[in-house]
DNA sequence: CGATTGAACTTTACATGGCAAAGTCTAGCA
DNA sequence: TGCTAGACTTTGCCATGTAAAGTTCAATCG
């Protein structure tokens, strides 16, 4: 939990690399944090509705996590209609919880400093003040 | 913290409206954490630095968040150079101190179903599967 | 003392990428 | 055999991130 990342300023403290585009997309986040949730996958309108996306919207994004290879998608007939079952891949769910983490020290830095900020007299960092 | 968020698979449940959009960009993320952490501020290149941006990245991102009133730019003249200080608005401590919680609640919502992925017998939702 | 270098940004231009509106395709129904 | 509805896909526009080029000013060099 603890690597380099809390020392006090090095280069890049705060450059977040982990970040994956791909994911990080807000729509695309809640995709996959859906489909983390429902391993067995979803069909295109619960993940719709769940994510509150539009059909465009959601086909797009989930050819872009398809590309990615971060989930698969199935089609069948369901009761005589096109049913399409996504679900994360095995590479998909562990890029995603590694992206997960790196949100976790996002959110441990975020918290860190900043709640303590109107009692503790604080004292500068590496910051030369002139 | 158990909101409405909780409720098994509500329309919306994974839209996460809170995620501000000009908070949510990486670069820009990084550049607010790096000021939550930093409560006098700091100068143009330690932040280029610790975000590991260029200048142009930086400048360009800066005047975004200028413009939304999240952070606040001063200019000077330290030791014959200009220098450009950044500091976190109240408003912007406390609208990315919010964005931080929705994280918060992504984090959670990730890991709530997904490590434990070999040994619990998880039992489906809401899903109707037919 | 005019030219040049270097620091510290700013501006511009391009290219990616998100989003919504329009399009496709199949099945049932009147 | 049109017509409507559902389930997506495709297209096109526009916003936005990024890198490269430009600007400004102080100090230094010839």
């Amino acid at each position: 939990m603890a690597k380099n990342k809390n020392l006090p300023d090095s280069p890049g403290r705060y450059a977040y690399d982990g970040l994956d585009r791909v994911i990080h997309e807000k729509a695309r986040l809640g995709i996959l944090t859906s489909l983390a949730g429902h391993p067995q996958g979803l069909v295109f309108n619960d993940l719709k509705d769940l994510c509150s996306l539009t059909d465009g919207n959601l086909s797009r994004h989930l050819q872009i996590l398809c590309e990615a290879s971060l989930v698969e998608v199935w089609k069948s007939y369901g009761n005589n209609r096109p049913q399409t079952l996504v679900r994360l891949t095995p590479a998909g769910r562990q890029r995603f919880l590694d992206y997960v983490h790196v949100l976790e020290s996002v959110v441990t830095d975020a918290l860190a400093m900043t709640p303590a900020s109107n009692d503790k007299p604080r004292l500068l960092p590496g910051l030369t003040p002139q």
